[in-house]
DNA sequence: CTGAAAGCGCTTACAG
DNA sequence: CTGAAAGCGCTTACAG
């Protein structure tokens, strides 16, 4: 480490105490204004940094916050969901302007967590980002809240769920872009994706979809089949699909990944989209315009959801008790589900 | 802040003294087993961590990098360049592997870097990463190294350059991908991007394909537009193409983004890709696969220039000095070229 | 408005 | 192998 000046080289060139050399630099007004310009002229001169280590210390916060990326289970490993990258941006603007620094770790949903930040005093409070089977860390989630660990995570609003959320509202998403089919004539429609508890978010898309065919009058609940969030997981279940049925003409997929991989299958058995099937995605991701056709999805507002995320989770760390919050969804039409 | 416990009330616990509670936690050889153990199992059962303000303090490092990453001029603010996301994974990765902490920032050009991690002690070195006009920061650079601050950026390995480099070999890249384009009976090429020092890695790409098109027997150098790292860029760059020339038969983008705007414009003027001209890009973002036709590009390899940046940074800190590394440059051939 | 002093929670040289 | 003590560089209650 290099040979840093401290607030007492600051103090003895301008000759007051080290006590007055701290209130200048951090602007108390108990200090007289010609001391305070003095005291800060020479730390400018000095290139003078506080030690954020002795004032965090000292202060017992860190004004930093941790983000816990969740991997999904993709087998390529520098191919990471383009909507989380895309929220990891917007969350680390937000903080920016919070005046808060922002410390980024991948995690494994098969490891323990890495969830020690705050316990080490290294961050104020924990944003969780991440879809994953929810089933699996509810646990961990509860003993977050058992250690009065500050944390925001992104997903599902639910009562149940441990912890503050912040989350797109699926339900409607699901259900908007689903109407959005039945109104364009499109009558057997199948969901891809998983559709339990173990993933809250695609549960509630295909609850939306449900909820709009029962209004158009169908009785009986969609073909379902299960995926995980990657385009490789999409193909897969449209060529089990193709096997278990051969009316379809739209298939809701859970996300634009899964949406992607759907639209190859079709391809690959020379199946027209969206002329023989309609195929809508979910999330938005840069991908879903540039896919052929563009796809139809819906779209997560995440430079919104990066900053509630933040502005919630330091409501949380000052004390307050700020409310889950749901983003409403908006539909981007474009090609794929046979709009003119 | 919560209560937490200290290692002055472990040492009450176990009846022992806090320094020897410092030593069993970091396992030092100095303490005996059984006290070690004793004072181990304690810890774990009040879920105690240590400190890292307190013990970055008083050790003077922090064992915590600092990414800053440099947005580009991109028009739309949540669309960030998905080849430096592909980086923050590979780096935040490696440093987890290594035992550090991340630390991430988005900086605009214009402002003034927030780079005083390391002066404040939150980080013991900083990784830049991010294209943009070299001549503007090349002061930023050399005031950093001034500083003695500990640093690498990602770019153009030039021995002119301040600080330690990693990055790709550009000049290798453009060569090999004009090599290519030639092989395969191109005789009219242009080169879309900025090609001047103010940006060293499109120029070095430009300068391979120059070389290239000389071996071949083409004494005058390519038509070459400028652009910056935008899809837009790369259409607007089409468009001016076009009027200057019309017996064009490839076009050699500095990047896929680039590349991608380039064969939109191309669309638009009913000329066909690769038919009536090739397009080849850089970078092979995820979204080059997915182009219509999937575009040839060159691959940089983000894995090993992560877990580089982030090895090279920490041998920095420990006082050695590693080498500027230049990661090969591998082509990646698909349809927009025009290959079978 | 200013200064002397305590203390944040560790690590480690020193003495035994 | 263990403990008492110094000290990392701040912030802030206390006294003036």
């Amino acid at each position: 480490m290099r040979d840093k000046a401290t607030s007492f080289d600051i103090a003895h060139m301008a000759g007051v105490s080290q006590s007055t050399v701290s209130r200048a630099l951090r602007n108390s007004p108990l200090v007289n204004q010609e001391t305070r310009e003095k005291v800060q002229a020479i730390a400018r001169q000095l290139n003078y940094k506080v030690d954020k280590n002795a004032s965090s210390l000292r202060q017992r916060n860190s004004r930093t916050i941790a983000l816990l990326l969740f991997e999904d289970p993709t087998s390529d490993d520098s191919m990471i969901n383009p909507f989380f990258l895309s929220m990891l941006g917007s969350i680390t603007k937000a903080c920016a302007q919070e005046g808060y620094d922002l410390l980024v770790s991948f995690q494994h949903y098969s490891t323990d967590w890495h969830a020690d930040y705050e316990d080490t005093n290294k961050a104020d409070g924990i944003i969780l980002l991440g879809y994953g089977d929810y089933m699996n860390y509810q646990d961990k989630l509860s003993k977050l809240e058992q250690q009065k660990t500050h944390f925001v995570r992104w997903g599902e609003v639910d009562k149940d769920h441990p912890g503050l959320s912040v989350g797109c509202d699926n339900f409607q998403g699901g259900y908007k872009i689903t109407q959005h089919l039945i109104s364009h004539g499109r009558k057997h429609l199948a969901f891809i994706g998983g559709a339990d508890s173990h993933c809250p978010e695609f549960y509630e898309r295909f609850k939306g979809m449900c909820h709009a065919l029962q209004q158009a009058g169908c009785q009986d609940s969609p073909l379902q089949i299960d995926a995980i969030n990657t385009e490789d997981s999409g193909y897969q279940a449209v060529v089990t699909l193709l096997q278990k049925s051969d009316d379809i003409d739209a298939i809701v997929c859970a996300s634009d990944l899964i949406a992607i991989g759907a639209m190859r299958a079709l391809k690959d058995k020379d199946i027209d989209v969206p002329g023989d099937i309609a195929v809508v995605g979910y999330d938005n991701i840069l991908l879903a315009s540039f896919a052929n056709p563009p796809l139809t999805t819906v779209h997560q507002n995440t430079k919104k959801a990066g900053e509630l995320l933040v502005t919630s989770l330091i409501k949380l760390i000052q004390g307050e008790t700020p409310k889950p919050v749901l983003i409403p969804a908006e539909l981007v039409i474009r090609k794929s589900c046979g709009n003119p």
